[in-house]
DNA sequence: CCATTTCTGATGTACGTTAGTCAGAAATGA
DNA sequence: TCATTTCTGACTAACGTACATCAGAAATGG
């Protein structure tokens, strides 16, 4: 009563293991109708592979490259520091993960290394992409060379790359402006944007998302023009503390990128009472504090390791050829409150 | 630059094959002495033990049998398909799930299932928790017996259960309770909750949750007594109907059970306007719909693949006496709104 | 020091799969 | 129908570990 074999599968197709092996593992010289047999036996039996019998068969360990930004960016740092775990729990599964860091937002130096890669002889390359030609280029042959991409976090647009895991920002942005129109009920008043940079893409996304709902659902709530950071907490307390001034009526404050630190200060500096409503990007150090002191109401988050689990199942299914679950690459949008932080 | 082998160890040790065998799995008949030069080589070379080969040889198949309430609640039929695709791709990792249904909110039942299960040569359970004298006691002679225990979603107090997943429902209820008490942002008036049945820990742990946050930060807000539904749509309708005519100042529902699809028949029914704020539990096909059409505002949820996994993973760890990070049986409370439903 | 007990080594089989070789059967084309 | 090509079967050696058996070495007790 045990689960059927390959010899089970042989039996009952009444054809050889070898012929079986065959029909497993796609090597061709096998004749339609015997290879339909076999299927048929397959289905019948309910015959699923050994995956371990077979790994350790094939001594296969899978190598995998992350490609991921460098630089003081504490959202990859975090994902480095991810990786480095996940690294050592993969081992059990027979995978090997490395790690190569780019500096960001070079799509030329981010190509660059992925031409390295075909040198390392890795099965799969899971990738933080930046939009450029030379990325798309070198994404291209490595699919021509057999190995399989997958993009992290960002994604490349009309490339072939195989998957992509991440969240979908519009979404995050939309749910940014329900929960702060919510939170904001009724009152009228201004919000306030904090943005990184407007050319990076989940920026964008955000903010239009956030636009969009902010417009349909809350028209009473009026939109200042987004504050371009750059991600540095010193600027965005100069800028806001200087929106803040010129708009005493700011009742809710949107940021979504990094550089919350400034936040805080200017909050902490303007001292206004009731204090705006305020929605952040990121589960930082930073951020944690400041929901539970009350300052920020909620933060959206991406779940970082689930981000990276995602990739690697995907990344092993598309070197086995496996059918991949869509639902795996699609990371939730999570929102914490000072309640139910991790 | 593979990874290392028992025979690398018995090399290193200066050992025979046989003596790290004997070592590895606790066999006597090894001298002290010997057992830590072995011990030492593993450690010296990083050696992992071949999950997949060792089970490949022991020939060992986990069997898995899962207890889950019976009925119409969806959240639980839910999980039963998922626990039915989980079925299928973890055959793959010889483990063989088994699921079995009993009456909901119903200990003795669970209590009597739980002591047939002994005669499945099952290794390890997982169920969902009724507290009652007969499950603990069902619980105690199942580990005497060697087999594990795990607890999901609801867990036992003062049980001798191995392991919990799920939610922390404290956390939930309060995150209920910031959420809808910053909906009702200021607004004096009254609370309805609709519970199912007090028996459950995780209903009695939302409440809780819920009320303290409700009475330290939003005193404005006055709590009514909770509606037990059982989980039957039917009774949600009619009590919760009969108590929104009581109070017309209710300005918000927080559901912390099933029968949603009867909140929102109560809800049609009443037609307020402005309609409360309403926090469900759950993602379903009944809350979703509420969701998008603006019924409900927010519903909390656990994500039941994660809590199947992250079950499956720590009784397995279990079963081999394998460390278990504490972080995998934590499962976070997600937050969906219309703008991030999955 | 010998007899006994305790420890260690050598060897072999098994688990389910992969992957190869080689001989022979079956289908194909001329 | 024969020569060729295309399939198929029978075997075998791995992969890393578990487990059993038996012979022989080392430590122990008297």
């Amino acid at each position: 009563m045990s689960r059927p074999t390959v010899h089970d599968v042989a039996r009952v197709a009444n054809v050889s293991l070898s012929t079986v092996d065959r029909v497993l593992n796609g090597r061709d010289g096998v004749r339609a109708a015997t290879q339909e047999r076999v299927r048929a036996a397959m289905k019948q039996l309910g015959y699923e592979r050994d995956l371990m019998a077979a790994n350790l068969s094939r001594k296969r360990i899978y190598k995998i490259r992350f490609v991921i930004p460098d630089g003081p960016n504490s959202f990859m740092r975090n994902l480095a520091a991810e990786l480095e775990t996940q690294a050592r729990i993969a081992l059990r599964d027979r995978t090997e993960i490395s790690v190569s860091l780019v500096p960001p937002f070079d799509g030329r130096a981010l190509g660059a290394e992925l031409r390295r890669t075909r040198e390392t002889e890795a099965d799969g390359v899971v990738m933080v992409a930046t939009e450029s030609a030379e990325v798309r280029q070198a994404v291209s042959e490595l699919r021509a060379a057999g190995i399989q991409v997958v993009t992290l976090i960002s994604d490349l647009s009309a490339s072939a790359r195989g998957h992509f895991v991440g969240i979908d920002n519009v979404s995050a942005g939309r749910t940014a402006a329900g929960l702060l129109g919510r939170f904001c009920a009724g009152r009228p008043g201004r919000i306030a944007i904090v943005a990184g940079s407007m050319l990076v893409r989940d920026h964008v996304e955000r903010r239009l998302g956030f636009e969009q709902v902010m417009h349909s659902e809350f028209p009473e709530l009026k939109l200042l023009p987004p504050i371009e950071s750059g991600d540095e907490a010193a600027r965005v307390d100069r800028l806001l503390t200087d929106q803040l001034r010129e708009h005493p009526d700011i009742i809710g404050i949107y940021s979504l990128g990094g550089g919350n630190r400034g936040l805080r200060d200017a909050l902490d500096r303007a001292g206004a009472d009731p204090r705006p409503m305020v929605v952040v990007h990121e589960l930082t150090d930073q951020s944690r504090v400041a929901l539970q002191d009350g300052m920020f109401d909620a933060v959206l988050q991406q779940d970082i390791r689930k981000e990276v689990t995602s990739a690697l199942v995907i990344i092993r299914n598309l070197i086995e050829a496996m059918p991949i679950d869509a639902e795996t690459g699609r990371i939730h949008t999570e929102i914490f409150l000072r309640d139910n932080l991790p």
